[in-house]
DNA sequence: CATGAATGAGAATTCATTCAT
DNA sequence: CATGAATGAATTCTCATTCAT
């Protein structure tokens, strides 16, 4: 009986769909849009180039598949962050970056907001919709943080609306960066530190409690 | 009698070359390099299609002129903002992004960024040039004035080099969202604005002096 | 039962590649590899312009397929002869003239002779390569066959190795010609009377032992 | 006055149409008619691209320019042979290919057999009017003297007109050839070696007179 | 007469997509 | 469901030819 096997393994999680997503992801950012062959990707994804047409109507359908799966990811991560809504504003955002922002930029979906810019002439109306999504989301919850630490009177005089902008930008540029210049580049900058000068940016902005 | 104007004006600053650049400009950023056809390049510049190849021996070398064309404008603008050296490090930064800064992003040639962005898997090596000549030159700036400012007693502790990375990267990166959505997209932000909430943020790290 | 005509004729051949190598033969030798396009092989092989590049990956391959196709042909044709080595050198040139050559001067792959010296200048590594392989592996036949007269006292003194230069080029420029004007063009010959002219010229040589 | 220099130096014999029937033919040797740019030609002819149309109309009456000046050429000298018509059949033909024919195989001109069969698809009725004129008349000259020789018992039997043929063919193609592979070729022969093995086998239909 | 910038027809090649098997 | 041979639209680049200077 492989009943055994069956039961231990199920394996078949979704079987090619999701293997073309991933060949699509990869070779997308390695190449880009136009420069990347269905035919490749198919191979990439152990299949026929006749059978990507199975899952996806045209090469455009695929891609925004690709771009969809990192849209619904980011966001599943976005609203878990939301839910544990506690202990300072500051202490928030300390955990968020060090922790799961730093979980993220090691995934290979992290690639997605690099290929929404690069083919965003293409894909105007994708490229809209994934800000207005993923970003505007990130951007409520990272706004949320810092009205909620200027009603606690933790930060001063900040707008909650824009410096979101300008620490969410800083944060997604450079992952773009990361993904746009090989691993060798000379200007590639250490994740850690990164985060780190941020956070201290940010953390000036405390009214010094312990001063008082 | 003409002479005065033609003495005054040239006029003929370089005939269909630089034409040809703005054309191509305008066009990559509109619709990407390989959506952009050779021929609609031409016609924008008000040239034909084999004119084009009197001036660039391919489409790629048209691509570089473009980019080239751009970091020279940088270079320069950042080589005068290096030259005014004087006043408080928070006064320069201050006058250097809303006065410089805000009228760069207000030119074609701000799309550069975007564009070098966009194209950066097609053509890796223009990218890596790109990042290590323009932004590694604007990074040095940034950081020698939050050097400046540290060694002055003006900022509190501060990774010089990590926080011109992070400041960077907020202005590169709205900048590229600028040429990346359209102007009518609900994302947009005010740049004024914008620049104020970088500012604030900065500021946050200046020694309160006049709390004393 | 079709079963047996099945077994006895394979039919398929070699399906599209080897109508290419006929189509592009025939147009190449009509109109020179530069005024043939890819398209016009296409067309008169039964396929589309695009099918082409399945088979060959430039249209220069397809020349040097069509080239070495030929090639392989004359040069079995060339160990057959070569094989049977018996009776005076006299005879068997008389039937390798009279049978064997006149048969492949109808042969269509007679022409590459032609298309060789043709394209010489675009493909000149090719052309050398089958003047080495083809003319050269004929050369050493003829001067083999010769020598072998002269050892046996058949022929007056003789240089084996250019006499079998002059009866080869007497023989391939004949060829040539027939390929280049026109099947009507005045100055066209009779294929026996010539090949009975230069096997005269030949017998002279021949001591006369009958007059002894 | 500049008279001396102009008496002394005719100079200017035709100014710039032979330099361009110079440049065509190197040029078109080198690397066939398709391949050569008109501006190539130009520019080794020392002038511009668009002053070769003050010459000639069309690319292909530059082609037909250069040819006809080798037909001239070799017209000219057929002539010469054919005036002095003294001494032996053998003797005249000895004269002919050690002498005469050796010099126009190094002259530049030797070249246009080679570049009318070349091209031969692309202008037939140019090739057909080259074989007709020079080869024919060339041809003529050899049966001539063949025919001579029977008459006057100096050769065996042998077909007039064939035998021309064959010698001919012999000829022009080791012409063809030395055009074809560089000078460098493992194949390449010996002109006189060539021409001596040539002239053996004629020879050996020459009546034996001196046996007897 | 000479120039060389500009034109535009033309050809090779690529690749998304289809469909008979 | 899967395959991969075949299609043909689309695009870059070349070069003979023209013509304003």
């Amino acid at each position: 009986m492989t009943n055994a096997a069956e039961t231990t393994v199920p394996d078949k999680r979704p079987p090619t769909r999701e293997a073309l997503l991933d060949a699509a992801l990869t070779l997308f950012l390695e190449r880009g849009f136009a420069a990347t062959r269905v035919e490749d990707i198919a191979v990439q994804a152990g299949i026929s180039k006749g059978a990507v047409y199975l899952h996806f109507a045209t090469k455009k359908e695929l891609f925004e598949g690709v771009v969809q799966a990192g849209v619904l990811q980011r966001l599943e991560q976005a609203e878990q962050l939301a839910a544990g809504f506690e202990g300072s504003a500051m202490e928030l955002l300390t955990t968020m970056l060090q922790n799961n922002l730093l979980e993220f930029w090691g995934s290979p979906s992290s690639g997605i907001v690099k290929l929404v810019i690069a083919e965003s002439q293409q894909f105007p109306e994708l490229a809209i919709q994934y800000y207005e999504t993923v970003t505007g989301r990130a951007r409520e919850l990272l706004e949320q943080i810092i009205r909620h630490g200027l009603e606690r009177g933790e930060f001063r005089e900040l707008d909650p609306d824009y410096t979101a902008r300008v620490i969410l930008n800083a944060l997604d540029y450079e992952l773009v960066l990361n993904h746009t210049l090989g691993p060798d580049a000379r200007g590639r900058s250490e994740p850690h530190r990164y985060i780190e000068a941020l956070l201290r940016l940010i953390r000036a902005s405390v009214v010094c409690e312990g001063a008082a």
